[in-house]
Parts: C-alpha cells; sequence; structure tokens
DNA sequence: TCTGGGGTCCTAGGACCC
DNA sequence: TCTGGGGTCCTAGGACCC
C-alpha cells in the first residue's frame, strides 16, 4: 500500500439530543442533563457528568431513580424531535462542505468519504469538520477515520473515552495504531457485537477487538453468519459496508406509542389508533410511497401484574393505497377485531408494509374518481399541516377524552421550528 | 402513577410446486 | 408395495443498530 489512502470518517454528535439542549440554555453547561424517551419513561440521553453518576445508565426508568436526580441536580427534558430533527439537518449540512460522499446513518452521525492524503492531512481535515460543525450549529462532535466503517466506529468511539488525547479526533488509518488500538478495545464495543454475539465470543475467550480481527473466519462465518464474518473482514481493513450515499427505499413505517395512562374503552382505542394511522399514512405520503399491507397492534403493560393481553391483525389490501382515508377504515376494523374489553391496555401501533412508490397508483383501474378526490384531499391537508402545524386538520375519529396521549412534560420550547419560541436576545 | 420508538438484515423451516 | 429431489416463496424469530 502506498503512504497516501482513502478513507472513511464517522462524524457522531456527542450526546446530542443533550447538546442540542444545551444550544439554546446556557445554563445546563456543565450541569448535568438528561433526556427521557416517549412518555417521560427512560433516560435516553445523558450529558458527560451524567454518565459519572452509576445509577443514571441509559434505559433506567426515571421514576426509579428521582432522588439520584434531586441529589445531584440533573436538569430533566421530554424529547423534543422536532428541535432534534432540525438541528441534525444543520450539522449535515456543515458536513457536505467537506465531501461530496455523505452517508447520514442516523440522526447524530454520518459517514464521509475522503480522498487519499497523507496521513497527518486525515487529522488535520478532521479538525477542521469538527471546528466547523461546532462553529455552525454550536454541536460538539467526535470523529474516527480509517479504512472501513467498521475501522472508523472503533476509532470515534476510541476518541470520545480519551478526550484529552485526541481532542474529539483520531486517525487510525496506521496499521500499528490499529492493532495497538484494537487491542484495548473490549469486544462488545465493536459495531455490530451486541449481548449475545459478546456473550459468545468471550465464551470462546474472544474478548477484545484484536482477537475478534484476528479469530478463524469459518468458525465465525458458523455461528455469527455473514455479518459476523463482514465484520471480521471489516476489522482487517476489507471494505465490506459501503457508503450508502443514496437512502435505501424504505421497507416498513411504524408508529406506536405508549400511552400516557391506561386505555380501557373501544372508543378510547379507536382514536389512539386513528391518531397513529394517521401519522404514518402522512410518513408514508411524505416519501411518495403507497402501502399494500396494514398492520395493528395492541397490548397491555408487559410490566404490571396484570391480565396479559396482546394480539394483532394484519390486512393485504385488494390495492396499494396511500390515502388516510382508506387506510383508516382497515386500522379501525382491525381494533374492533382484536380489542377485548376487560383489559388495561398500554400500547398500540400501525405498521405499514409492502410499500411501493406511489406514482404507480395512477394506473389504479376505472379511472376510480372517489380515490382521485380522496387522494386531492390528502396533498391540501398536508400542505396546511405543513404550514400550519400538525393537527391543524385531522381525521376525526369520535374523540374522546384525550389522557391516552403520550407525556412530555418537561418538553423544551421549539427554538428552530416555531417562531413564537424563537430565543429572545436582549440588548 | 411511573419501564421508548423505529428500523434493518439473516436464517431456518414449512408449504407448495414440478 | 414402493417411493425423490430440487427450487421458490413466505414467515417467524433472532440479532443488531441508533
Amino acid at each position: 500500500m502506498n503512504a497516501a489512502t482513502s478513507a472513511i470518517a464517522l462524524v457522531d454528535c456527542v450526546s446530542f439530543y443533550v447538546s442540542c439542549e444545551r444550544v439554546f440554555n446556557a445554563s445546563l453547561v456543565r450541569r448535568p442533563v438528561v433526556v427521557l424517551s416517549n412518555n417521560d419513561g427512560c433516560i435516553i440521553a445523558r450529558s458527560p457528568e451524567v454518565k459519572q453518576i452509576p445509577e443514571l445508565k441509559m434505559g433506567t426508568p426515571i421514576f426509579r431513580v428521582e432522588q439520584v436526580v434531586d441529589a445531584h441536580d440533573v436538569a430533566v427534558f421530554s424529547s423534543n424531535y422536532a428541535l432534534y430533527g432540525d438541528m441534525s439537518l444543520r450539522v449535515m449540512e456543515a458536513l457536505h462542505e467537506f465531501s461530496p460522499e455523505v452517508e447520514v446513518y442516523s440522526i447524530d452521525e454520518a459517514f464521509l468519504g475522503l480522498d487519499a492524503r497523507p496521513r497527518q492531512s486525515f487529522l488535520d481535515y478532521g479538525r477542521e469538520i469538527r471546528e466547523k460543525v461546532y462553529r455552525w450549529t454550536g454541536i460538539p462532535t467526535s470523529i474516527g477515520i480509517s479504512q472501513t466503517k467498521t475501522l472508523a466506529k472503533v476509532a470515534q468511539r476510541f476518541s470520545k473515552k480519551s478526550p484529552e488525547a485526541t481532542q474529539g479526533v483520531l486517525d487510525l488509518t496506521d496499521p500499528s495504531d490499529q492493532a495497538q488500538v484494537l487491542e484495548e478495545t473490549p469486544v462488545e464495543e465493536v459495531w455490530g457485537v451486541g449481548p449475545a454475539y459478546s456473550k459468545l465470543l468471550k465464551a470462546a475467550g474472544i474478548t477484545t477487538a484484536r482477537k475478534l480481527r484476528d479469530a478463524d473466519r469459518r468458525w465465525i462465518r458458523q455461528r455469527m453468519t455473514v455479518v459476523g464474518a463482514r465484520i471480521v473482514e471489516e476489522l482487517r481493513g476489507v471494505r465490506c459496508l459501503p457508503l450508502e450515499q443514496c437512502p435505501q427505499a424504505r421497507k416498513t413505517i411504524t408508529c406506536s406509542r405508549s400511552f400516557g395512562s391506561v386505555v380501557e374503552s373501544l372508543e378510547q382505542m379507536r382514536e389512539a389508533v386513528g391518531r397513529y394511522l394517521s401519522i404514518a399514512a402522512e410518513r408514508l405520503r411524505r416519501y411518495r410511497l403507497a402501502a399494500g399491507v396494514v398492520t395493528v397492534f395492541i397490548n397491555t403493560n408487559r410490566f404490571s401484574q396484570e391480565p396479559q393481553y396482546s394480539n394483532a391483525v394484519t390486512y393485504e389490501l385488494a390495492q396499494a393505497t396511500d390515502t388516510t382515508e382508506e387506510l383508516l377504515e382497515w386500522a379501525l376494523k382491525g381494533v374492533e377485531k382484536i380489542f377485548r374489553p376487560g383489559y388495561r391496555y398500554k400500547k398500540a401501533g400501525v405498521l405499514l408494509n409492502h410499500l411501493v412508490p406511489a406514482d404507480q397508483l395512477s394506473r389504479r383501474l376505472y379511472g376510480d374518481s372517489q380515490f382521485e378526490r380522496s387522494r386531492r384531499l390528502m396533498r391540501a391537508v398536508d400542505e396546511i399541516n405543513a404550514r400550519h402545524g400538525r393537527d391543524t386538520i385531522r381525521y376525526g375519529v369520535a374523540p374522546s377524552d384525550d389522557s391516552w396521549k403520550t407525556r412530555f412534560s418537561k418538553r423544551s420550547p421549539l427554538y428552530t421550528t416555531c417562531l413564537k419560541d424563537a430565543l429572545t436576545v436582549r440588548r
């Protein structure tokens, strides 16, 4: 291999949701901060200060640790996805300045393709990226650079763990550096190794990323399928996971929620499922897709001692559709079918499957005028809701009281997406 | 009172067909 | 009375990701 080599950079936003909250609220800087899941359930994002507190782990239900939260004066927020989504777009925009090849991997992460260049230059480039993202958005990042996605991920996690040494950027393109960092990386921290594989590997004495890299291919292939085999190759510097620049066509659209309080009546269940269906259908149209299969499911609270019931029903539609009206009919039919009185329900959801491009729908037979009218109506509704906020217009499903609605009692303002919530700066 | 939501990929095994 | 093999499609379940 020559001295210059092309590489992949992984840019990851540090404690992304917490960082978003901090951008707009200076009093949170250096204060421990957590962000909660939907319904104010469990901890899903923690500031570095919180990571020092052993009781406050990812996924901990907040109600169990209220005293710890008070004792450390932790600031607690409901999640504010409108804010995080908008901040994410700004981060990605900054990244596009650095490479034409950007794969937006998640709300807070992206892979960048980097041209071949000498080592020092990768490191400098990484620092430049970091600085620009911070200047444009106020969001701190950590960056790993190496030959493959999996190695870039190792590098990024390592740099995050030792900020003093790396200042947020680690170039791991050099093979001898790789050997050392892989040696210091526990196997369960490798991307793609979850709890089950981690247990399997440790039982076989494979405890570090380096040992995984040097493991027997056939053994891995047999026990961890091609997925495991690819991880090993990637750790060896062989690219198996390409940069995906154009997002793959979606296969499923889901909308499901836990209820703010228990649902016991069919009326409330119909309203909740109707609501979730509307959200899913709106998403469907945004992607310009139509669905051929609708699934509805309902659950009681799996953590409680009460009698349990869960059920689901799936309908295959004669023709794919993207209108709320048509999809709603099936979803409500589903609710009627699986709802059993006498249970205390905690969650419900809707899945849309067999997704096809919506432009194929124009070929529906018989110039279905009802269908065309319905689609024009949908376009108008989506436009109005986009401009004036979701729920400006919505489908009425015999409204009941809305205690089932998901709780967001500690939500921050919509600083960036709603004018009345914009920050006021005193002169 | 209180325990998230939204995805993808892979494989084994059954059903069905010729 | 004996009795095959190969291909495809679908689904459920497991594993993982953020």
